[in-house]
DNA sequence: TCAACATATTTTCTCGAGATTTTGAATTTC
DNA sequence: GAAATTCAAAATCTCGAGAAAATATGTTGA
């Protein structure tokens, strides 16, 4: 049985429909920048590249709007969702709002099926990072996914599916911040160390060391991107 | 000019698109349960009653997706989204994290216009209850349109447009059951005193008061909800 | 040279029909 | 009598072409 298997693929639910499968395709293709930011989505264009109809392709778009990966407005066709400085705060502050929230419930709710889970997420996550310290065949995407697993193990026993819900969107913009700060300024060390604290105060059960460590490290992706030049944000996709 | 003119229709802002002005409509039957919770949506049937085309509805309904009124499975069609009790303690109470953070925030950040705002739109419910009082030709539905331009202009200073826009979508939820509750037991006069109270402490800029008002406000429509009968939520639209 | 207008092209939006899949009923088998 | 299988009906999903709108281009006149 492969890893996969074991793992119900955060990313991938297998697509059951051409909708789906091109949905999750231009969604990817969005948050790893390969259509930048405010860049005009052209359907008969699209069309092409993900090997579908015009109706469908339509529909796939309509479920990036769910995202906020896309914008539409009135007769004028689809765009991806711009980005911004002020707008990643704003992600930024609504996510901490939220994410601290609902690792309170956590700490208090979770039974031992979410202890488990933790820790599961907390060990693969770990040896993603020693990987990736040692470069020993260790990838970005990998990292990506396995700090998501980790980050939603945190919070799964929260009994807010809306908060839930709204962290997931709030997460997949992120990511595409984050993937822009990556890319100027790897990884570094003391993240895991970050996660590791983080892991120690939940397992511990105290809430306020916890939810306090939690806010600093997601701002501290901020910061990272606030570092970045500010005209990284409007050089691409305008009009 | 008519009032509508002044007022940039908070709930109709001008259908551009054939597939817009069936969103609209779904909706609202949707959240006046034209449509029941769990009621499977068929896109032949549904064609005629918005003399829409199949294709033109489908896109419509994906568009409720993101309003979470509609679910979509696989290769299983669209169905009206589920209520319960549970869903709807949980938007309660995620409503009130995000509603008294951003009403913090704009008592914190507001300037005149938004004073102004929350002047004119208290001013606007006040009336709309003092004519359902008084059964002197006021509507419900006219007070909902109110209520919600209330909520709405107390959290317009937040500086987040993601808690604005998630607020947006549980008011929209709330809706559905807040109809419910009132079909059952119609407004108390003690609406009126409660909003009363939370304008003069939002104008007062006491944001600790407020928020407090604010929250027990929200959760007392969820006491209402609980004390229904519970087969309520189980008695239609299933399978 | 610039602005305003009219035309042409591109793009979006909309629709109906065909291919797949799911659902429901009838039949068969244990 | 209950479970499993088979077959028919219904519904969903998908596609390409035509109508409406927006954008880009070219022309005319001051």
């Amino acid at each position: 049985m492969s890893e996969t298997a074991l793992t119900p693929p955060a990313e991938a639910p297998e697509p059951k429909t051409l909708v789906e499968g091109a949905y999750q395709r231009l969604r990817r293709d969005i948050i790893e920048g390969v259509h930048a930011p405010g860049e005009k989505l052209r359907v008969e264009h699209l069309k092409d590249r993900y090997e579908v109809g015009a109706g469908t392709l339509r529909e796939a778009l309509l479920l990036l709007v769910t995202d906020a990966l896309v914008v539409t407005q009135g007769q004028r066709g689809f765009r991806v969702a711009p980005i911004s400085i002020a707008d990643f705060e704003d992600i930024t502050r609504t996510r901490v709002l939220l994410e601290t929230e609902a690792l309170r419930q956590s700490i208090g709710l979770g039974g031992e099926d979410w202890e488990a889970g933790v820790v599961a997420a907390f060990h693969r996550l770990s040896r993603a990072e020693q990987r990736l310290a040692s470069q020993d065949g260790g990838t970005t995407q990998e990292w990506e996914i396995r700090n998501r697993a980790f980050h939603e193990a945190l919070i799964a026993a929260s009994t807010s599916r809306w908060i839930r819900h709204f962290q997931h969107i709030l997460y997949h913009q992120s990511e595409r911040y984050r993937r822009i700060s990556l890319f100027r300024q790897p990884i570094e060390r003391d993240i895991h160390a970050e996660h590791q604290a983080l892991f120690d105060a939940t397992m511990a059960r105290d809430a306020t060391r916890a939810t306090s460590i939690l806010t600093e490290h997601i701002l501290r992706t901020l910061d990272a991107v606030k570092r970045m030049p500010a005209d990284f944000f409007s050089g691409t996709g305008k009009r």
